[in-house]
DNA sequence: CGCCGGATTGATCAGTTTCAAGGCATGTGG
DNA sequence: CCACATGCCTTGAAACTGATCAATCCGGCG
């Protein structure tokens, strides 16, 4: 969709799908910032080129929105320019949150975490529906893949969620991933 | 200075000194999210509450303005919205950074690009005088203080640096720590 | 001079990664 | 329609990194 340091000419919004935003070390080590469903706004930047790469992880649908644009209508009228920075905002908001994850968080902590926030933000079918691979969630989580697979296999053991197929999960008690998201 | 959570009155910035940013678990574990110092602006929300806590680490004197009074002036005067974003859109930046060392990097690597950080950003007077502990530069990078003296000794060991007392460090070889940083 | 908090260093431990093997589903070509 | 290749996932065993526990050490200050 767009590399790291290219020219930011667009703004994206996902109609349908998922995108995941990352970054990428010199020997291939990455760390996923965020996955973007739909609905999200991703790729809006202050500054002139994007500062992470992005990817759609199935088939998706976004709108494009030229950069300039939105500049010039944020120039003449203060309420876009107020949901340009409430965006940016948002965006901080959940780096904050998961920088503490990545940094002192155990592995099962940090699963916990990730199945509350796709719980929360996947449509509420009784059952979650991952769009992403066990790469992709270690990645965003600072684990790696097996880390993810394994606490998964805990927690389907403990009866605290099923798995229908490594990508349908079904949170079977919430409050017990609530108390070890701490 | 200020709660995490607590209503967001005002926007600080550091005229001298240095402020941690963090967030805390409920069993005491502290991610510090940045470290802020002469001339940075910190406590900046676009929502009504702080998301993280803030503390002086040494004496510092800071400005304080009004929350509402920077509201009401972006209403009316587009270059001053601009600028709030601006501020936000670089904590994000650094934040995004700062997730990809927190969860795809060695402790060594922390550390250098830590040393990188503050050498950047304090004042170039040959020496770096840190302003914050063990325990800080730990609580930031996502590891223990006795990880990060042990990280610190092998680099003196290396003559990459040298120190005098635990706060004021020389490098002395740039190059080999932005090798580490990868 | 002696105390005290912060820092260093050492020994051991635990959690996560790494390396490796095998399983399961999906799709493709014979 | 089945055999097989492929990608993704799971599981196991061993290795390693960083954490934990514990004992000094150092420097500033009363």
């Amino acid at each position: 969709m767009f590399g790291e340091d290219e020219p930011a000419e667009y703004v994206y919004e996902v109609l349908s799908g998922a995108v995941r935003t990352y970054k990428l070390l010199s020997d291939g080590r990455r760390q996923i910032s965020a996955f973007h469903l739909p609905g999200d706004v991703f790729g809006l930047e202050a500054g002139l080129s994007h500062r992470l790469a992005a990817e759609a992880i199935v088939d998706t649908t976004v709108r494009l929105v030229k950069r300039s644009s939105l500049e010039k209508a944020a120039g003449t009228d203060v309420r876009v320019a107020r949901k340009l920075w409430a965006i940016t905002a948002r965006e901080l908001t959940h780096a904050e949150d998961h920088m503490l994850r990545l940094g002192r968080k155990s592995a099962m902590e940090k699963v916990a975490a990730f199945l509350l926030e796709m719980d929360r933000r996947l449509p509420a079918t009784g059952l979650i529906g991952l769009p992403m691979c066990r790469r992709d969630i270690g990645d965003y989580l600072g684990l790696t893949l097996e880390t993810v697979s394994r606490s998964l296999s805990q927690l389907q053991a403990k009866g605290i969620l099923g798995l229908s197929g490594a990508r349908q999960i079904a949170l079977r008690n919430r409050q017990h991933l609530r108390n070890m998201d701490a």
